[in-house]
DNA sequence: GTGCTCCCCGACAGCGCTTTCAGAAAGCGC
DNA sequence: GCGCTTTCTGAAAGCGCTGTCGGGGAGCAC
């Protein structure tokens, strides 16, 4: 009574001795995987309950060599885009039974290589990799190594936003063209002079966003030149640092009236940039970001960006790697961009060459 | 080589197989559990190197009755405040090398417990309940039945605001106190006339928010009216209907000069309805929140709330979890709540008599 | 050389479950 | 009543690892 030993679990054991029947019996009893006569079946479950049994999911596993985790992968749950996935994936997780094991790397392409590989001892049913990727070969490889014998020994891996090096299944936004597609609206709106707030050069949605930009205003004879990229961290903070630099950079040159932010957290960080530094927005100078978190139609002005169903692409993530295996072909969902104009965008302000001439009449 | 089957996992015996030595031997080179002899260890290394071997967690669980996983069970990631404690959660955990099985209840009582059995069965090292509970005495009861049994065989449970019925080591925040200095805060503003926006009566921590409000601006003599505090949704919708509701009720009265919104997800949502209906925040209405989540910062006007360290307060609640069993006696860390004034609260607009006594000055 | 200690290592018994395999029981037609 | 099929149940063999226990060597003092 007053021993404050640690108690010991309920065994299957137990419940099968209680019951009066044999291991496998109360087994098949409880599980379903047999047909049981229905008295036995309710010995059974009643034995179980009273016992209070709670199988062990580790015996389970390793009994049938099967577990219902799947693990996720992320750069950092604290921010909104991963928390968007994440909740996706959550809700889909939940309808399919399965659980989830969480990992964030905060950007440390090691972390995520050491992750994939502690998911492999957890033999979870599949590894969900989630953001963009680095354009590291080192990197690439032993991420291959350590994903490669896992897919071959029966595991699933499914990724959003990341070219994948191997034949993974996909969720994969249309950064080059959603990128594209913002440029043209935004040179509909009179833009002519753009600058982008860029992220960390190896990480390839970076890339795909600056290139699908460029593309889109290369149709209009524009190019950006490279003053006009500042790169920085994919954070808010990040997103602060760049608006800045680059209202240094344009200090004495005309400055941009258009800003494209890759990611509507970094923008968050240019839009509290730009109003420290009195420029209006967008009176003075349009920004644009891309994603949509939640968050943006909060800001005043609320941001023009380019949206991506998230939670969506969280639920199809997981429901793509559990999907019966593919016939060794992977599949890939493109997830379209949608251009959503928001008051953060507007026409460029008159030239001042054109309003000195204003002001002379 | 054209088998296409799913490969099978190299083994620990295996390994030891090919290094030469015991099975035990092999576990024991590679766990450091006991010493070997020098050259065996690298034998047994090299071994599971070029076998591309990889520990059964299972198994190891299994057999060594313990495991590094421990269970977080929130009401939804995707919400910016779980989101936050997450990330703590999440980064604290990768120091201590343990993985985290994350669960998102969607606000379900039901679906709580049921993580918590599933938990049980992983054999969780401990389990970490964040957010509010219910004021339900069924699923109290029903909670406390399963977690009492987790806890006698050695489990261990923390919570971050939440009562705990139980004897669980917690993280609570000062909901009443803060509460209570935001509303002393306000009064001081020059503020009267106060309405709350207010969560779902079941959630203690809405209960405590709402009494330590009240508090606070009974030592200045004034008391809420029925009237005055609107009950929603713990969301961003929740938070927009119930500031509708409220301007609608006021239509004929008075309208209050101050609104207390107990979560800034809440809050956030208000703002919105206020911008909507044309009601200047904070010129014609000075709005508060609770939490301090990232977000607020970026509003305009930023909103004026009480900070809590979200991000550290999941790095203690899982700190609390894993340290040294307590000698029975659970650990309960308060964490201070800080008013953080911003923009959003100002000085209350003079009274409509007022106003009227000077235009006829 | 003998006796003793101190280290390491290997054999083996589980951990709690699933699943195969074979046998018992029951049902059926003849 | 006999042989056959069908249905259910129990015994037992693992799943892959850890941890205990005992033995074999090496080392040392005498």
């Amino acid at each position: 009574m007053s021993e404050r030993e640690a108690q010991t679990h309920v065994t299957l054991d137990a419940v099968a001795r209680r019951a009066g029947v044999s291991l496998a019996t109360a087994s098949r009893a409880l599980n379903g995987t047999a047909r049981v006569r229905e008295e036995l079946r309710q010995r059974v479950r009643a034995a179980a309950d009273v016992l209070g049994y709670i199988p062990n999911a580790h015996a389970q596993a390793l009994a049938s060599s099967s577990s219902n985790t799947v693990g996720v992968i992320c750069h950092d749950v604290g921010d909104p885009y991963f928390a968007a996935i994440a909740g996706g994936v959550m809700r889909a997780a939940a309808e399919q039974d399965v659980l989830v094991m969480l990992a964030s790397t905060f950007r440390e392409p090691a972390k995520e290589i050491a992750y994939v590989s502690m998911l492999r001892a957890q033999r979870a049913r599949a590894i969900l990799l989630i953001g963009s990727g680095f354009q590291d070969p080192s990197w690439e490889r032993k991420l291959g190594a350590e994903l490669a014998p896992y897919i071959r020994a029966g595991g699933r891996v499914a990724v959003v936003s990341r070219h994948r090096s191997l034949r993974t299944d996909a969720v994969l936004p249309e950064n080059r063209s959603g990128a594209a597609d913002l440029a043209r609206a935004l040179l509909r709106l009179g833009h002519r002079e753009f600058a982008v707030l860029s992220g960390p050069r190896e990480l390839t949605t970076v890339a795909d966003r600056l290139a699908g930009f460029r593309e889109g205003l290369l149709e209009a004879g524009i190019t950006l030149d490279a003053g006009s990229v500042v790169h920085g961290a994919f954070t808010r903070e990040g997103g602060y640092a760049a608006a800045r630099e680059l209202l240094v950079r344009s200090a004495g040159v005309p400055r941009p009236t258009c800003v494209f932010a890759v990611t509507d957290v970094m923008a968050v960080g240019a839009l509290a940039a730009f109003r420290e530094a009195g420029v209006r927005v967008p009176e003075e100078m349009s920004l644009a970001g891309f994603d949509d978190i939640p968050l943006v139609r909060e800001l005043t002005p609320p941001l023009t960006t380019v949206a991506l169903p998230l939670t969506a692409m969280g639920e199809s993530v997981i429901s793509l790697a559990l999907r019966e295996p593919r016939g060794a072909r992977s599949r890939v969902l493109r997830v379209g961009g949608e251009v959503v104009l928001r008051a953060s965008t507007a026409a460029p302000p008159s030239p001042p060459t054109g309003s000195l001439l204003w002001d002379t009449c």
